[in-house]
DNA sequence: ACATTATCGATATAATTATATCGATATAAA
DNA sequence: TTTATATCGATATAATTATATCGATAATGT
């Protein structure tokens, strides 16, 4: 009945956020918090928050603010984090068994069970506990564990056909860590990994930095 | 004299996947391009794009588009891509370390060259030809290689404390990969690697996508 | 040479997202 | 008990971002 609420993206985003800095709020053992206070710290705008918060269905006490506990699951909950997926992980090179090892994902409700590669030498062992079998095996078995999602880690000019072999395997959503556009069907769901993206930000906002202070100097 | 221009934030992450592809296609010997020709592979919208590009002050030819050499540069030059950065990397674990093997870095204008770490084990060792070095050389180091990017790949719980010991190091834009706020001065600038934020928009998405399946066959 | 067409750059409109404001209310202080 | 205050949720406004439209122009075909 219900219409699934589509939650805005930048609010999608910020969610992990706050969700991070309640965790440890409540390990500091705050027990009630307000918007004002995580803006403040955040360096947020309060509104914003509390908008953003007032998506994933809890309802707070003016003066007071939220429960911490019941804040972090309303999020939590909303997010989907409380119900752990399974994944797969394809290429267990150095960005691969970087992501084999971190146990955070579990916490965000990512669990990677199984990793295929194509490398002869790096099959049939295991990555902090998780098995490395040969791509060949993929389709059959990812298909019969009903797993959803697939994580490309695997060099950019082998992303497109193991993305195709994921669709076939039964996958729906895609995360793809390899530089390379991936042409997929409407109904498959692909969330690029764009590192570089981040970069730009960077060196653009550091060229800024630089030229202002290079005016400035001159200027002087 | 001239103002700098402030790329929006939305068109500063969509760069880099045009780069990707313009690439791709100067691969494959491609000379020139138009707008409606990648919108149509990327599944993007031709005006969006068109505009993006025009932001990094190229102009096209009506009918032909856009040279690719001279596009790929353009957007590259806007980026700051075409100029090396150096960057220090802190914390040679597991993330860090595929990090240091990383050689697309440097086609994005990043250049790690130096990584620090606290695990004797790890120091005055080399990873990918990149020197680990004691976290205590890091502060005096840095500073006289006048080096302004730094990384975090360090747990959690140390970020903060490095994000001010790399302020003291003169760095000026920290890219933080641990999952955690780091309060720091207006003049620094923290880009937060959050994949936490990418898992929340693929386990939503994959949600959407069940329940509509859920409510399909309930009404069969 | 002239018409046709694809695409450009610019401008106008629509949609989304962020921020400001305001009445209601729970808590704390007078 | 009454008053002051912080914060909530809702609503209104502003800013940003995305999309649609249009005249101009370079290439192509008649
Ligand atoms: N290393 C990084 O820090 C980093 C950062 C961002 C993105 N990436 C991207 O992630 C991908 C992996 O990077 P990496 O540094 O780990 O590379 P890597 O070479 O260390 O690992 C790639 C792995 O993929 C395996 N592989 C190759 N073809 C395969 C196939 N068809 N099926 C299954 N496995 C296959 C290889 O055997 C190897 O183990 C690349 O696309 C890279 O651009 C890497
Ligand atoms: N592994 C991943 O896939 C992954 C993905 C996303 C984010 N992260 C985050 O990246 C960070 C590193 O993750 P990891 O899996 O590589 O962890 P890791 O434990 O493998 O590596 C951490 C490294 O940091 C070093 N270190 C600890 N304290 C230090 C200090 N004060 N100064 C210098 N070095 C110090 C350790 O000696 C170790 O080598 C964590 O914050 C993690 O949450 C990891």
């Amino acid at each position: 009945m219900s219409t699934i609420k589509p939650t805005p993206a930048p609010t999608l985003r910020r969610l992990p956020k706050y969700l991070e800095y309640l965790h440890e709020a409540k390990r500091k053992g705050i027990a009630s918090i307000s918007c004002t206070t995580i803006a403040n710290d955040l360096k947020l705008d309060s509104v914003q928050i509390r908008k953003d918060i007032g998506i994933t269905g809890i309802v707070g006490k003016p003066k007071t603010g939220y429960n911490v506990d019941e804040l972090i699951h309303s999020i939590e909950k909303h997010l989907n984090w409380d119900d752990m997926s399974s994944a797969i992980l394809v290429g267990a090179g150095n960005l691969g068994k970087a992501f084999l090892g971190y146990e955070n994902f579990k916490k965000y409700g990512l669990n990677i069970v199984v990793a295929f590669d194509k490398d002869r030498n790096k099959i049939d062992g295991n990555i902090f506990n998780v098995p490395i079998l040969h791509i060949d095996k993929m389709v059959d078995l990812t298909y019969r564990m009903k797993i959803h999602i697939g994580i490309i880690t695997a060099p950019a000019d082998e992303a497109q056909e193991i993305a195709e072999l994921m669709i076939l395997s039964g996958i729906r959503a895609i995360w793809n860590f390899a530089p390379r556009h991936l042409d997929v069907p409407d109904n498959i769901y692909v969330e690029n990994a764009e590192l570089s993206s981040d970069i730009s930000h960077i060196k653009r906002r550091l060229k800024e930095i630089t030229d202002k202070e290079k005016k400035y100097s001159e200027s002087n």
